[in-house]
DNA sequence: CCACTTTCGCAACGCTGTTGCCAAAGTGCA
DNA sequence: TGCACTTTGGCAACAGCGTTGCGAAAGTGG
């Protein structure tokens, strides 16, 4: 058990804390067990809690209206198990995806089920003012259909920026952005929470959430390329939300310039591969980033996406498994290589993953 | 607070689970306070718990004999708090560096001090009984000393390994460890627990534990390289205690072959390059693959150690640091590079990390 | 119909940190 | 020297957490 705060020190835990601790597991596993529900037994089997511990956890829910009774499973020769379930318009989030070009947004349930969806185009260049408003209006529109149960907005956008205050550091391509407080600027216009992350984070985040187990990373190519990570269920963003700097990873030295300054850096491989068409180079050149990765972190499984990978998934996905494997078998690693598959979600999985920066609190995942 | 267990995944926490965790909290603070001591309205304004909790915690504390008054500070106008302090006698552990030609032990007490030490030659190549038998004998020799206090013995040594069951997977030019249980061989004979772990994860875990705050990299160059990684004052080993595999990061692809199969791994060049007496080179590469490392994590700061290091610490120490600089400029950084520092403790750091092994649960330190 | 199994809630309990209160032990001014 | 004041820290009562003991409810199977 690790009590920490914000700054990562390791903090003491009352019996509040310890609480709030236990129903938010037991919350977490009522979502992983979806529309099926789970029993009590279960749950206390897979929190290590006793069964009159589980059982005065999930009254307490009950009455909060966050769970209710789903119907129950077939008797094993005795009293026949009560199946609990999330109440999934408990509560809402709005998910905002604030892409260069294109504004992508959610609303989702408890239950992480989209239940609205807006798309607009969008110039990141316009302006604070002009980008702000459309984030408000889109966001409204969306809230409205939450009603009362609406936690907050969750924001992901790309670049470097504060992720425990909200602030941009700046937003590549876009100077005007250096430093603007985006968090407490779309809490002051809309009421209601509002969390900032980078797109990656979010989207890894999302895919936690979604089901995938353990430690992993995210790859996101699109017209840059980065990472999110997930290590041990949790979203790892660094003490400076700088995590995941995966493009500007040095894979050949004294290579090709990149515009960062650096020279050999993937995304500019990456990149000038996909610029001449080769995209098993371009995949093999990610691969390379994606193995030097893995084997820094020891993770589990790696999942890419991001617009050009969703262009061509095929010819990526077996490029990058292609290196892992190959890198794997050299290393005589004995479980094998680690699986590549390509993300879940398609375009949408950053605005889903933004729409959990206000859930996964409720989950008892991270400060998030 | 996160609760986990063994596997990672998350768990329920109960009333002595968050005694525990407090009363870890508590010994922890009051090691870091060292000889001078901590007062009680300190340690509560840290840990966040009422004074009066802290009150009950350390006087459980002192009834186990792990605490102690040790005077008190001077008056700011009322009664003058008193100070605890660590009994550092409480508790002892032996550390073992299990090096390919050399074995290093140190007994150490609850305060990290070393109380004893022994040096031996080695042979890894020996096969296990030998091997068993000198760790045993010298391992023995220091826990006398330790009498009933003595809480286990940590092991370390370089390769691939299990950290949960304390078998080896395989030890770098010496096949005949593959699959050996070390673990349990050595608590079988010396009757008291035993923790295996890599040199690298033990080293990081001395350093947390010596003081180095929040995430870092502990980069081991020796006869091979390595690395251990600190995240958030936890070592991070991966699910299968493959995580600090750096040494075979690829910085340049289809560079010169690494005798683990692939090509351009930053400990091929790096070796090759002190082989030439090019410390500036190997030292430049160390960099390249450091910034990688702390672009991917947000780490703080960066330790480098091992033999190869320690017999020229200025040059590694430099070009380390200039490559950083380098990148982190380019990119804008705001903060500026993460710092490099040689990592204190000299050749003893593994030992000292090892025996740490034992001690980090008692401070609520990780599974370790 | 009855014995048995299994689930699950009620009640009492032990233990946690918290709150209210007061004694102890200083300072500082008259 | 005496007294008011500040600050520390223990004692006692308390609220709230998960746990234990036990029994009612709700099935199966002979």
């Amino acid at each position: 058990m690790n009590g920490t705060n914000g700054s990562g020190r390791t903090a003491g835990v009352n019996l509040p804390d310890l609480r709030n601790h236990n129903a938010a597991l037991v919350l977490d596993l009522l979502r992983a067990a979806g529309r099926d529900g789970i029993s009590r037994l279960e749950l206390a089997d897979r929190t290590g809690l006793t069964p009159q511990a589980v059982s005065k956890i999930t009254a307490r829910l009950r009455e909060e209206g966050f769970a209710a009774e789903a119907g129950q499973r077939a008797s094993t020769g005795g009293k026949p198990r009560t199946l609990l379930r999330l109440v999934p318009d408990a509560g809402h989030a709005v998910g905002v995806h604030l892409d260069r070009d294109e504004l992508r947004a959610v609303l989702t349930d408890l239950d992480a089920s989209v239940v609205g969806e807006r798309r607009v185009p969008l110039d990141l260049g316009a302006g604070a003012e002009a980008v702000l408003e459309t984030v408000v209006r889109e966001a409204e529109e969306l809230g409205h259909a939450a009603g009362g149960s609406l936690l907050g907005v969750g924001v992901a956008l790309p670049g470097p920026l504060d992720h425990v205050h909200g602030v941009l550091h700046r937003v590549t391509g876009f100077p005007e952005w250096d430093g603007f407080p985006l968090r407490d600027a779309l809490a002051d216009r809309l009421g209601v929470p509002v969390v900032v992350d980078k797109d990656t984070n979010a989207a890894a985040l999302g895919l936690a959430v979604g089901g995938e187990r353990g430690s992993f990373a995210y790859l996101h190519l699109g017209t840059g390329l980065g990472a999110g990570l997930v290590i041990g269920g949790t979203v790892h963003r660094g003490a400076r939300t700088g995590a995941g700097e995966f493009g500007h990873q040095v894979i050949q030295m004294d290579g090709l310039h990149c515009w960062c300054g650096n020279r050999g850096c993937v995304e500019a491989l990456c990149l000038a591969a996909i610029g001449k068409g080769d995209v098993s180079e371009a995949a093999r050149v990610l691969g390379e980033g994606a193995a030097n990765l893995v084997g820094l972190l020891d993770i589990d499984l790696v999942l890419l996406g991001g617009r050009t990978v969703t262009a061509a998934p095929g010819p990526f996905v077996r490029g990058v498994t292609s290196v892992l494997a190959d890198r794997a078998r050299r290393e005589g690693s004995p479980e094998g290589a680690v699986p590549v598959r390509l993300a879940p979600g398609g375009d949408r999985v950053v605005a889903d993953g933004a729409a959990q920066l206000l859930l996964a609190p409720v989950f008892g995942r991270g400060d998030g």
